[in-house]
DNA sequence: GGCATTGTTATGCAAGTGTATAAATATCGT
DNA sequence: ACGATATTTATACACTTGCATAACAATGCC
């Protein structure tokens, strides 16, 4: 690679912006070749940089990989999160938001789905994964609880801890069973599709209009 | 390894057994250790082999690979399929089954769904396995659209080829979402929770009972 | 019992992996 | 302008991977 004898010229980058470079070129190769295919040579090409930097801003790959990680993780439910805020709307308004989107972009999108898949496939031989992915999950579960269970409360609509429990677990398992449909096939929906087919199931199972402003 | 001089005895075993056990320590080292962790060696060592006896078996590692994950789609589609033939039950019945069974073991396991998102993770990289996985995407949603449609028209309610789109994708979305969590964390469901929760919802997005008989 | 067949082992190899280390150079304070 | 600093490169190393090949031995046939 080295033509003649010159050293190779290079830019010194601020850490933060460097590391950031790091990240995204991770994603770019798990996106583009699987994660067996994100080595430390592909992302340093794709970062424009040499291998041996990587480790001058990460102990080792495992922890690039776990950043590359905590920042898709981060970019979904900084979306979801975002839709839980809307203020001056009522529950159900912000149920079907919030269900909508974890549904379309940049939620459902298959460079996600694959660093997901890569990094769930190993929950089970990763011990310390597997608690991340499992306290990540009962947070969402919890939120997605707890907003079905406002969204009753102002229907004035009793529900027991055991319905909330299977509510929240039904609702969860639509999103997600919708998000990977999304994610491996998205050709073959139309824009606002999933996110509406998401919502009137939710509907169906809350019997329940969500798309409508609360009566007073 | 070798102590000494004498040279390891062995027995031969007929082709059949001895694909399938090259298949089956396949699926155990997947399962315990990941995909990554799935080596010839560590295949052939679990196998009770040398690991040069794969490619006495297999054209190469990949294709062990794949034999594996046929084995695993082959096993979960048998459940399904056997709930789908259940004669003498009317479509009701049937749409229940086809839920529950895609809901307990031996389909709701941790192993299975190791496999499933190591190959699944690499179906964007390799276009292969992406077709593949469509097929059987597909293959399977218009078995659930045409048990819906079946269920509908006993029940004599009219559906617009979209409705029945619609449909599909939804209750394929929430088995595979249901599915995944209790591959991930079945310990923290009872025995028949996700099949009940599941049959519930699609009770609901159906507006149908079920698990009572047809009317006459 | 001797012999061919071929399932099986043992060994080696080229390529690729993550990581360690030292040299080089871009950048900044002075 | 110059030297200190630490970012960045270049190179090497130990290890693992999948695969190729040759020696070996278990089995069946005559």
């Amino acid at each position: 690679m080295n033509d003649g004898s010159s050293r190779r010229k290079f830019r010194r980058e601020g850490e933060e912006r460097r590391r950031q470079d790091l990240i995204e070129a991770t994603l770019d190769c798990v996106a583009e070749r699987g994660l067996p295919g994100a080595t430390v040579r592909a992302i340093a090409q794709r970062a424009g940089v040499t291998a041996g930097l990587i480790r001058h801003y990460f102990p080792g790959k495992e922890e690039l990989l776990q950043a590359a990680y905590a920042e898709i993780v981060g970019r979904m439910t900084e979306q979801a999160k975002a839709a839980l805020a809307m203020e001056g709307a009522g529950p159900r308004r912000r149920l079907a938001a919030f269900v909508a989107a974890n549904l379309g972009p940049p939620v459902v999108d298959a460079r996600v789905f694959s660093l997901w898949a890569g990094f769930i496939g190993r929950a089970h031989s990763d011990p310390a994964l597997a608690v991340a992915h499992r306290e990540g999950y009962l947070g969402f579960r919890d939120e997605v609880e707890a907003l079905v269970a406002e969204v009753l409360q102002a229907e004035g609509r009793a529900a027991t801890k055991a319905e909330l429990r299977r509510h929240a677990i039904a609702i969860n398992a639509i999103i997600d069973g919708l998000w990977i449909e999304g994610c491996l096939a998205g050709d073959m929906f139309a824009t606002r599709e999933l996110a509406d087919i998401g919502i009137a199931t939710v509907e169906a199972l809350l019997e329940l209009n969500l798309r409508e402003e609360e009566k007073t």
